[in-house]
DNA sequence: ATGGCACGGCTTCCGTGA
């Protein structure tokens, strides 16, 4: 099974280069993010006509989740409070979260908030988002232990993720908070299935828009999936297609694909 | 130290992203 995510930063801009990707890269399941747009805008035919499904989380202009998938999903869930039904309901405004299962294995797609700055209230949100979405999967796990988490986390776990040692202490999706957030949601049992079969930097899943950053490979690696452990040893690859970031008008992301 | 580019929208600037 080929699970592939991929921040496209809105789906309506890029269809065609979504389309035309699946065509040449048959996943079993796409897990999107940055949709940005309302479910009944989303742009579903293209899709249906080749034989996916899609479940989809979006609302307009910002974030927005989608799950496209070969095979029907089972137990198909978005937002925080489907799990955790206690939480207040603005925590599920935002829409970053949609989980479904194929074959047993139950897959999380996620878009983790960016966090703007260190120190801004979009920072602390961040760090509750990520203290909350530990509890999400932790309560997961209990009803199906096979999990492929994958997204966006706007976080890059070692400093090779990142293009060069800058003085990354106070910089947004590197600071040591948040890498000691994403290393509190691993410890329930998750590994980084990139980490398995590639251990030098220089591999990247963003780059910026501005300043030649793709020419100058000037990326970070923050797009990912984390498995657990039955996953992890089934895992054959994990692979970053850096190919659609050559294309004209591309997302800033790239599809990053795992296959078990 | 800063800005740079791209997206959506109550669109011709602004909020947001990372």
């Amino acid at each position: 099974m080929k699970i592939a995510t991929w921040n496209v930063n809105s789906i309506r801009i890029r269809l065609e280069q979504v389309t035309e990707w699946l065509t040449h890269n048959a996943v079993d399941v796409l897990c999107l993010q940055e949709t940005k747009v309302i479910d009944a805008e989303f742009p579903r035919s293209p899709f249906e006509e080749m034989g996916y499904h899609l479940y989809l989380s979006g609302q307009k202009s910002y974030n927005g989740v989608a799950i496209i998938s070969r095979q029907p999903l089972l137990d198909v869930t978005s937002g925080f409070r489907a799990i955790l039904q206690d939480l207040p309901p603005e925590w599920d405004e935002q829409k970053r979260v949609i989980t479904g299962v194929i074959d047993g294995i139950r897959i999380v797609n996620l878009y983790v908030p960016n966090g703007a700055a260190v120190g801004t209230e979009k920072y602390e949100y961040k760090l509750r988002w990520l203290t909350v979405l530990r509890e999400y999967l932790r309560l997961l796990l209990l009803s199906q232990p096979d999990m492929c988490v994958c997204g966006d986390f706007n976080i890059a776990p070692e400093a090779k993720d990142i293009h060069e040692q800058v003085s990354t202490e106070n910089h947004i999706m590197a600071t040591e908070t948040e890498r000691q957030a994403l290393r509190d949601i691993l410890a329930l049992g998750f590994a980084d299935a990139f980490r398995k079969f590639t251990s030098e930097g220089g591999n990247y899943s963003w780059w910026d828009y501005r300043a030649a950053a793709f020419r100058r490979n000037l990326g970070w690696r923050i797009d990912h999936h984390y498995l657990t452990p039955i996953l992890y040893e089934r895992a054959k690859s994990c692979i970053i297609d850096a190919a659609p970031r050559k294309l004209t008008q591309p997302s800033d992301h790239v599809p990053v694909i795992v296959e078990f």
